[in-house]
RNA sequence: CGGAGCGUGGCGCAGUCUGGUAGCGCACUUGCAUGGGGUGCAAGGGGUCCCGAGUUCAAAUCUCGGCGCUCCGACCA
């Protein structure tokens, strides 16, 4: 391809809308342009990166015996209400109807279409297991979407929905699609890791993240030092402390602790460690009545965690200052265990505490010296916190480091979860009608271009890795327009390359050799060769990976075996 | 949805407070020079100043209403 006629252009400037690095490179880089919020067009040299990233899914699924289809992105209202998820997916789903004033929806994703796909095409067990999938635009209608195309309202998704017999086959179609997954980033030449996951909206019993590793990733991620186990921040269990907890030795004392309503405050004020204050938050329960959740002062509370425990409202959500006021007589910051009334769940490691301090239900007081049993009988053990650095693992080996990253795939065991309510039956080998159990299986296209470039980038621009450059090399001639030795090496170097299938962008503008190596650095493609008088006269080429700070020389005639070794 | 900010050639911004000829840099076109790290000189093209209403002799500028966008938070995967 020739620059000269590629519709490109790149920018110097850092455009002020972009927040994020790989927003800002993809902007000024030219890969794609901004329509409205979260919606971007790909234009010429970024739909290249796409559809190689494509090509690497396409082949890894049609490897792991998936068949491709494509369903309609607008979806009858009538499949959600079905599933029940009409009523439960929320905003994010966007309505619309058409001329007729019928309710259709925007696909956010297609549970429901391939399940009454799966329900009119598969009638036998014979017919199974299979799975399809599709590459295609989806919609989600996000609060804020933000960082280019890293949160885009629409973007392009491959999803997979595999329906099995029981869940034997279940286990291993999710099995097969683990090790499809895997190849897959493996082939993108990323560093990504595996990740055990909550289940969310979607629904299910089993799932697992993949996310592509990169500081600025907006999730963080936990793994053994000393195993495998690797686990969502969300999702990672904190183990209760080994230690029994020591004897209770204070009294319980009331302290005046004027305008400490942060645990931060009240630690300072009281010259006392947060790790040993207890907080209490007080959350709405699903019977009219508050809950109490208990975490230690220095930990978090894990939302996933709460609000899966019984008698907790979920989605979780805060009690709000009336009726903080209405179960404990005081307002939050000064919430307090002695004498609570409601149910109280108390995490592990703030049950392991003795001595602690607590708030006193009284406005500008705390308790020290609190103990569970004496002071505060019936509290419920759980698992409530966010797990730290340093944390034991919970695979039973090894201490917890955390990392972020971001998620790039995510896949599920859904069980029945849909084909009960839409009614996907097959007939076994008895010949008895049977639910289908069903897995599925998303990768985000989209976010995977702007996750390489967040991996891989300098403060001059793209690094792309090679499996997924637009172009392979990048062909920089120097003086050009007036030095015929060079134009007779580049058109011929530019044509030896290109027949042998390599993809060579020629950077034949006639433009001086700084804005040409700056466009070069800035696009990324992972390998350059320079063209100038200065080597012809020793018959030479000069080569440089865009990783090297240095470049090197070979002969002139030996371009292609020298490329070809580079481009493994 | 709550808070903050922004809207002026394609991009980045000044001008708005204090109303009076719409400006700068980049990009683009043309010419000459230059030719190993965003080169120089010269000449050009391109703007309903987000939209609407109002005040005024006069509005990018003041007032009111609307729309759009960005950031933070909540929310969400």
């Amino acid at each position: 391809m020739r620059l000269s006629h590629y519709p490109i252009n790149t920018v110097k400037e850092t455009p002020a809308e972009a927040e994020v690095v790989s927003h800002q490179l993809m902007l000024r880089a030219g890969l794609i342009r901004r329509l409205a919020a979260g919606l971007y067009s790909w234009l010429p040299l970024g739909l290249r990166v796409l559809q190689k990233v494509e090509r690497i899914i396409r082949e890894e699924m049609n490897r792991a015996g998936a068949f491709e289809l494509v369903m309609p992105v607008i979806q009858p209202a009538e499949l959600w209400q079905e599933s029940g998820r009409w009523t439960k997916y929320g905003p994010e789903l966007l309505r619309i109807k058409d001329r007729h004033q019928r309710d259709f929806v925007a696909g956010p994703t297609h549970e429901e279409v391939i399940t009454d796909i799966a329900r009119r095409e598969l009638k036998s067990y014979r017919q199974l297991p299979v799975n399809f999938y599709q590459i295609q635009t989806k919609f989600r209608d996000e609060v804020r979407p933000r960082f280019g195309v890293m949160r885009a309202r629409e973007f392009i998704m491959k999803d997979a929905y595999s329906f099995h017999l029981d869940e034997e086959s279940l286990r291993e179609g999710y099995r097969a699609m683990y090790d499809a997954y895997t190849r897959i980033f493996t082939r993108t030449g990323l560093k990504f890791r595996a990740v055990r996951a909550d289940s969310g909206a979607i629904g299910g019993d089993v799932s697992q993240e993949f996310h592509v590793l990169a500081e600025s990733g907006e999730d963080a991620i936990v793994f053994s030092d000393a195993d495998d186990y690797a686990a969502n921040l969300e999702a990672a269990a904190a183990l209760p402390p080994t230690e029994p907890r020591p004897a209770a030795r204070e009294e319980r004392r009331k302290v005046a602790t004027p305008g400490a309503r942060t645990i931060e405050d009240l630690a300072r004020f009281l010259k006392v460690d947060p790790a040993r204050c207890v907080k209490t938050l007080i959350v709405e329960g699903t019977e009219g009545a508050v809950v109490a959740l208990v975490v230690r002062g220095d930990h978090e509370l894990n939302q996933l965690k709460a609000q899966k425990l019984p008698g907790v409202a979920s989605p979780l959500q805060l009690a709000n200052a009336a009726r903080v006021q209405a179960a404990t007589g005081t307002e939050p910051g000064y919430v307090g265990l002695v004498g609570l009334e409601c149910r109280i769940y108390a995490d592990h490691a703030a049950l392991a505490l003795a001595d602690f301090v607590c708030g006193a239900n009284e406005k500008d007081q705390h308790l020290t010296g609190v103990n569970w049993d004496r002071d505060v009988p019936g509290a419920t053990p759980a698992d409530l916190r966010k797990v730290v650095e340093g944390d034991p693992s919970p695979s039973g080996r090894g201490r917890l480091k955390i990392a972020r990253g971001i998620e790039v795939g995510h896949i599920f065991q859904l069980g029945r979860n849909y084909s009960e309510p839409m009614k996907a039956l097959v007939l076994d080998e008895a010949g008895r009608e049977t639910a289908l159990y069903m897995g599925c299986y998303g990768i985000g296209v989209t976010r995977i271009v702007a996750a390489a470039i967040e991996q891989n980038h300098d403060e001059r621009g793209i690094i792309w890795p090679d499996p997924i450059a637009p172009f392979q090399v990048v062909l920089v001639p120097l003086n050009l327009q007036k030095s015929d030795r060079v134009r007779a090496a580049t058109d011929r170097l530019y044509a030896e390359l290109t027949d042998a299938g390599i993809e060579v962008l020629l950077d034949d503008r006639d433009a001086r050799p700084g804005v040409k190596f700056a466009d070069a650095e800035l696009l990324g493609i992972p390998h350059r060769l320079v063209v100038a008088e200065r080597g012809l006269e020793a018959g030479r080429l000069e080569y440089r990976h865009r990783r090297d700070r240095e470049s090197t020389e070979f002969p002139a005639g030996e371009a292609l075996s020298f490329i070809r070794a580079r481009l493994g």
